[in-house]
Parts: structure tokens; C-alpha cells; sequence
DNA sequence: TTGTATGCGTTATCAT
DNA sequence: ATGATAACGCATACAA
């Protein structure tokens, strides 16, 4: 393959100058450019992307973590990031973590050493404390609240959007409500754990920790939940459910059951995504692709920022 | 950042040892090479991928074609994928197509200058020609029956599953028999197309063309399915569905028109996704992610090889 | 078994 | 405006 030493004896000129061709550096003759150009034209030639990196000490790749691929929360995310990426001609780099701590870690060696530029985390299992020690060694980005951290972060208040449905399924005369989480560990799970403990208070409610459900992530995890529920005594009247997925899921097994929606259960999902609506689902709609997009150009930035994206609530048939 | 320059000067010996301790080559004394281990231990160096990729020409990037991240299918077999870079030590370069034909050229130009190692296609625009025009310049995987064509691929021999699923459910009593699918122009859709027109040939059935739907790839997209059998005259007794996806909106789209399956329709899923044991749904079981891991081995390996994918038929209530 | 010297293809610095 | 040359960090042919 040819290269700018070649390219630089077939113009004319010396390598320095076909380098500020190839990189729209001012001074540089027309005539000379032409002969830069066509000599470009006439090998095919193309930079060798390898030499540039290292030269640079930058290799346009950006890692980005996420637990699963195939689940449509973090795909549509991953969509938006791509997008993204596309544009302003940086490769992805993908750690599908399953939430195993390692492979986060892989990911932020990586960042330390310089074989990608920038990190974003969808979600994350390690501590603050290891994400806070890798800063300095490039850009981290987030998903979750973490204002006044010194990190980059697109996020969604999920306390106050939570507690906001409570409320709304409490003025629709709702006392026993409970919920559905992907996994409570995370600190967007522990802020909407934080809106459930707040708003059974305020009203006074009793807080049963059963209502609460772990681990519900895909569309056949409706089941567990319906199974769950068949099994309480005082089952709750409706469900924050942190996933369309699940909701629909939820919804077809009541169907199965015989548990009519909205009189017996009523039903608040997450994320509008186009199965609520065909199956008539109210959703809190989180523009999850905007989402990435944001924290793709935070990514590529190196100002620190924070984002709220601002959700709404759809309300269709099952409250 | 230390670099084996400033190791060799600590061990006190060349940069040819140093590299040689780090790369394993045999022929360095013991002592030595207690010594290199030590300096790496102390400096706490690690190697500069991006000169080991200049210097050796490779990246130890793989790209990954697409059309859509936020699909199960292609979210399986990512997964699968994704699980043997990570054993192998190779990264990931994420091409999300939309089937939009430049963005498959742009992972072939990269692959063409060396900006990735390999490459694989789970699902192709851009014509075998042009495929076949890179095959010099990398190693390029696809997920199609190819045989006799020189690319690695790892396939389920779709003629025969659909015609197998077809004669089923023609065993079953039906003779209208449609069926729904992703986008009609892929290989994989070619070939059963094929199957289905050779079925009906060889029972002297008449052949529809509105019993094939398009466009089919989601959830939601049941209703559009439900929409157009309601549509028809004489609409089909029984389904071939391309994704148990798209097969449970179709379910649960039947249900809220009091369809009732499998008495006035039957229907078998493909994938076997948990979706479909959840929902009851009769599907063909393709392993997806066993696919994507194979997939990954041959973009690694130099030989070309082709893999035929063996299913099975999970029989539940839809048929 | 070990080391010297050179190549990999760019970008950046500095002198002119 | 232009060019020589160093630097990026590693691998390796070749010599010893």
C-alpha cells in the first residue's frame, strides 16, 4: 500500500507537505496541492489509520458498556450512541458485561491505556470510587445522576418521575402499589427505591418490601410478576413497571389469568416503546435514543456536563 | 507512560529482550527475564496497543455488520459474538446499518485499509460481487448458505427448515398457509420464498402472493399482520412466523379480535425465543447465540469453512 | 542467548 | 510557504 513518502516523491514535494494536505493545514500552494491531490488520486491512497493513532496517542474509539445486547432498553440506547458515532466518525468499542464486574474493568484498563479514548457506561456494577480513579486517564460518561461528581452525565430524575406516578396511581385512588425493577443495585434503582419509601410516608401507607420486585429485565418475566402476585394475600392494585417489555408481558399473563386490566391491576410501564403502545399500555416515555445521542457527544467532549432529559407520561388503557 | 525503552534500561538489558520476555519468544536466560518482570512490575507498564498494531499490521478489531441493535435476533447473535471476542482478546467494531448500503461499504473500506482484522456480516445489502471484491483484503464471515463461494458462514439451511415447517403444518390440515418475514430481499428470504413456492407446486396448491408479509420484524408489528389477514378473503388457516417476536405480537393481537388459536389460525414462531415458551408458541429453535460464537471462530481463522446451523421444533399450542 | 538497527506510517517541531 | 527530521512504541531481521 502506498504512503505519504510516496505520494510525496510521485508530487514533488516532501512528506511534511503532503501531510498538510491530507489534513487541510493551511500553508500550502494551490500548485502543490493539485500535485498532492492527484498523486492521491492516481495510488488509491489511504491513511494508514494505525500510524495515525499512534502518532496522535488517539484511537477514534469509544468503549461503550452495557450489560446486555439483546435486552431493548440498552439496544435503543446503543442505537442512538451508534448513530452518533457514525457521524463524527468514531468506532465503537462494545463490553457486554452480563454485570460482571470484570469485563467493566477490562473496559476501564482500556481507557487507562489508552486504546480507547472515551468511555461510556450505560450501566455500571463497580464502585464509584474505581470509576472516580480512571477520570484522569480520559472521559468517562455516565447514565445516571451523579451531579456534582466531575463526571459527564445524561440521566433522568428517577426519583422525581417515580414519585410522580405514585402520586398519579394514588389520585386514581391506588394505596397499594408496588413495583418491578431490573435489578436493584443501581443507583437509578435505588433513587426510585428512595420516591417508593418517600411517598409511602407522606401518605402515611404501609411499605411491604414484597411489593417490590427484583430481576425483571424481558417480556417473559410478566409471568414471575403475575406468579408473584398470585401468591400474596393482599396483592397490590397497580404496578410501576421499569420496562414496556415486562408490562406487556405482564399484561398478556393477566390476560392468561384472568386479572382484568385496568379494575384488578392497574399498569404504568416504562420507556413508550412501540409495543405500549399496540398493547395499549400507559408508559412514561423516556427518549432513550436522544439519550445515547447525548452521551455520545459528551463522550467526545472534554468539558464536564450534566444532562436531565425530561420525560411524560402517556396515559392510554391500562390505568 | 513508561515504555520498553525505559524498561530495558531498568532491567539493564536491550529492547529486544524486553519484547521478547513480553511476547513470550523463547531464548532469554532466566535471569533476564526475572528482571524484565520486574521492572514491568514496578513501572506498572502495560504495552501500546496502537504501536503493536502499526508495527504488526493488525488491530485486534473485528467488525460487525448489522441492520438493527435493538432486535433480538441480531441482539443474540451480537451476544454470542461478543462472548468469544472477549475470550479471545479481540474488540468489537459495531457497524449499525439500517440496511442502509453505504454504512456496509464503510466496514468494508475499513476493512480494505486495515482498520479492522475481519469482518462479519450477519445480514448484507450490497451485492456478493462486492463482497467478493474484499475477500483479498480480510477475512470476511457471513451468515448465509454460501457454499462453493470461498467466505466463511455459519447458516441455517432455511429451504429446508420452511419447507420441513411447511409439510407440517400441511400434515396438520392446512393447504393456505402465509407467512411473514423480515425484509424479502436477503438470501435467507430468498431461499424461502423458494421453499414455499416449491410447496405449493408440489401439492398443487395456488399461491398467493399477499399470504407473504413484509416488513415483519417486531412485536408490534402483529398488528399489522392481524390487520392484513383481516383484510383478506380468504386469509391463510396457518402462519410460518420469522421471529417469535413479531409471532407473539401476532398472538396477542389475535386475542383482542377474538382469533382463536390455533383453531381459526395457527402459527410457528422461529428462534425459540423465551418469549414464545412463555407465550406457548410453537417455534423453531435456532441457536442464535451458538451461531455468533461460531460466527466470531471463523473470523479469526484463516480457512474458510461453512457451518451449517441444525434446528429443531418445539411443539407447543399454536399449531 | 543477546543486542543493534531498522521499519511501520503518521504527525509535530523547528529551522529556513 | 516548505522541508528535514524527530518522535510515537513496538517488532524483528540480522549480526554477534
Amino acid at each position: 500500500m502506498t504512503n505519504i513518502k510516496d505520494l510525496a516523491r510521485m508530487a514533488g514535494v516532501s512528506v511534511t507537505t503532503v501531510s498538510r494536505v491530507l489534513n487541510n493545514h493551511p500553508y500550502v500552494s494551490e500548485q502543490k496541492k493539485v500535485a498532492v491531490l492527484r498523486a492521491i488520486e492516481e495510488s488509491n491512497y489511504h491513511k494508514n489509520i494505525n500510524a495515525v493513532h499512534l502518532s496522535k496517542g488517539k484511537t477514534q474509539l469509544i468503549g461503550v458498556v452495557l450489560p446486555y445486547t439483546d435486552h431493548s432498553y440498552f439496544g435503543q440506547l446503543l442505537k442512538g450512541i451508534a448513530k452518533q458515532a457514525l457521524e463524527h466518525n468514531y468506532k465503537l468499542v462494545l463490553f457486554q458485561t452480563d454485570y460482571i464486574e470484570s469485563r467493566e474493568l477490562e473496559a476501564l484498563y482500556m481507557l487507562k491505556h489508552k486504546q480507547i479514548d472515551s468511555l461510556i457506561i450505560c450501566s455500571r456494577t463497580s464502585n464509584w470510587s474505581i470509576i472516580e480513579e480512571h477520570l484522569v486517564y480520559g472521559t468517562i460518561t455516565l447514565c445516571e445522576n451523579m451531579i456534582n461528581k466531575k463526571v459527564s452525565t445524561t440521566f433522568v430524575n428517577h426519583y422525581e418521575v417515580f414519585f410522580d406516578a405514585l402520586e398519579y396511581l394514588y389520585s386514581k385512588g391506588h394505596s397499594k402499589i408496588g413495583y418491578t425493577i431490573g435489578r436493584k443495585s443501581g443507583t437509578n434503582s435505588q433513587n426510585r427505591e428512595r420516591a417508593y419509601r418517600d411517598f409511602h410516608k407522606k401518605y402515611n401507607l404501609p411499605y411491604n418490601s414484597y411489593y417490590i420486585m427484583d430481576e425483571c429485565l424481558y417480556f417473559e418475566d410478566g409471568e414471575k410478576v403475575v406468579k408473584q402476585l398470585n401468591d400474596m394475600d393482599t396483592p397490590p392494585t397497580a404496578l410501576l413497571i421499569t420496562s414496556d417489555q415486562v408490562a406487556a408481558g405482564v399484561v398478556t399473563c393477566c390476560q392468561k389469568h384472568n386479572i382484568s386490566i385496568p379494575d384488578q391491576l392497574s399498569i404504568i410501564g416504562f420507556d413508550n416503546e412501540p409495543i405500549a403502545k399496540m398493547m395499549n399500555i400507559t408508559s412514561i416515555e423516556i427518549p432513550l435514543e436522544e439519550m445515547g445521542k447525548n452521551l455520545f457527544l459528551q463522550a467526545i467532549n472534554d468539558q464536564v456536563s450534566n444532562k436531565e432529559i425530561s420525560v411524560k407520561l402517556i396515559q392510554r388503557k391500562t390505568v
